[in-house]
DNA sequence: GTCTATATCGGGATAGAC
DNA sequence: GTCTATCCCGATATAGAC
């Protein structure tokens, strides 16, 4: 594989990064992408087969790059309130950085939801060794008791949901005004982990 | 417009809101959604005359009953707490029957966001009206200082992400249990509620 | 490896009979 | 109002020259 060729697939590789995820599987077409990428479609054919395989190649990326990595912050001996600062701070700070990703993967999931499985098999969550740490901090006095699956899905969802819901937030609570929307996202950051640490933590 | 009109005309439209729903615009077929109803494809195009009418038809409505009415809530002479309790179990129970509703509109928003502002021009919402409330309720020392963005952007989002997430959720925290999964929802309906008033009232 | 030209098919839309 | 048959474009995919 010379050097040419790997620049090449990558260039493709991003340009149909970009338009799958702006346009999803099915509202992307094969030669927007070429375009994006400099080149022609018969060209995209000869490094990925099918449009299938050239997805296939932006999804599994995507996805892992969507789940936030909770065990890795979750187990370490730092405070509950530290771990839910840093998860925060860094998860939205990754979604700042590509904010069409939650709606790209929750697109996709939607297509076909089989998929995640393996994937998420293959990945280093070990949501059982999270639960257990979780239990230790209930026991230990310092957060009420809620199970690992909703304390998940609250964290992810405070963090994400400004993404997925951007036109109408933007839009409608900001009359369109993006610098408003932006400060917005920057002031979660704390915000966010303020919320959480004042439903969670016992007082 | 006789009967039978007024009946095929609905039959279409629910097999249209089916297909839709599940497929998204780009993902829709024109045939499935005749095979759906029961009728042959000219059909659809003698009633509504391109695919684009047709779900301009279907998504108007699912918007707008995806958008819970917060004002309508939020402005009475409940106390915070029994206002918080309604609308998180008015709204998950909404979501419940309509399980797909966020997902499309997510998709769909995305695909043509400037469409939404008219739609919710002409809705009830007034957030003015609701940031009023919100600041008495500071003021009178009830709950934290918190922008109205804010607190919607996190009341929606506990509510809607655990239907977003689904396939993880449902996949990966519960092994593919679908009763585990209903079980969540179903919890989350308190949990929710007493998550955002134990973030947001003073102690 | 990259291009132009083309095959092939699927899907939205229309014509026209009944 | 409902159907069958068909048009026609657009999109994926391939053939073949360079």
């Amino acid at each position: 594989m010379s050097e040419q060729e790997l620049s090449t697939e990558k260039t493709i590789l991003e340009a149909a990064k970009k338009v799958f995820l702006d346009k999803g599987f099915d509202g992307a077409r094969m030669q927007e992408i070429a375009d994006e990428a400099g080149i022609n479609k018969a060209l995209l054919h000869y490094y990925f087969r099918s449009k299938d395989k050239l997805f296939d190649a932006i999804f599994e990326e995507a996805f892992k790059q969507f789940l936030p990595n909770i065990s890795e912050i979750m187990v370490s001996d730092r405070s509950i309130e530290e771990k839910v600062r840093a998860f925060v701070g860094h998860y939205i700070d990754m979604l700042q950085n590509n904010p069409y990703l939650p709606v790209f993967v929750i697109r996709e999931l939607q297509r076909k939801p089989d998929t995640i499985l393996e994937i998420l098999k293959k990945s280093k969550i070990n949501p059982i060794q999270v639960a257990v740490i979780l239990k230790q901090q209930t026991e230990g006095g310092q957060i009420i008791d809620i199970s690992l699956p909703h304390l998940i899905v609250n964290m992810i969802g405070l963090c994400v949901f400004p993404f997925i819901g951007r036109p109408i937030i933007e839009g409608f609570l900001f009359n369109n005004n993006t610098e408003a929307y932006n400060a917005f996202l920057l002031e979660r950051k704390t915000l966010v982990a303020d919320f959480i640490l004042n439903a969670i933590k016992l007082k």
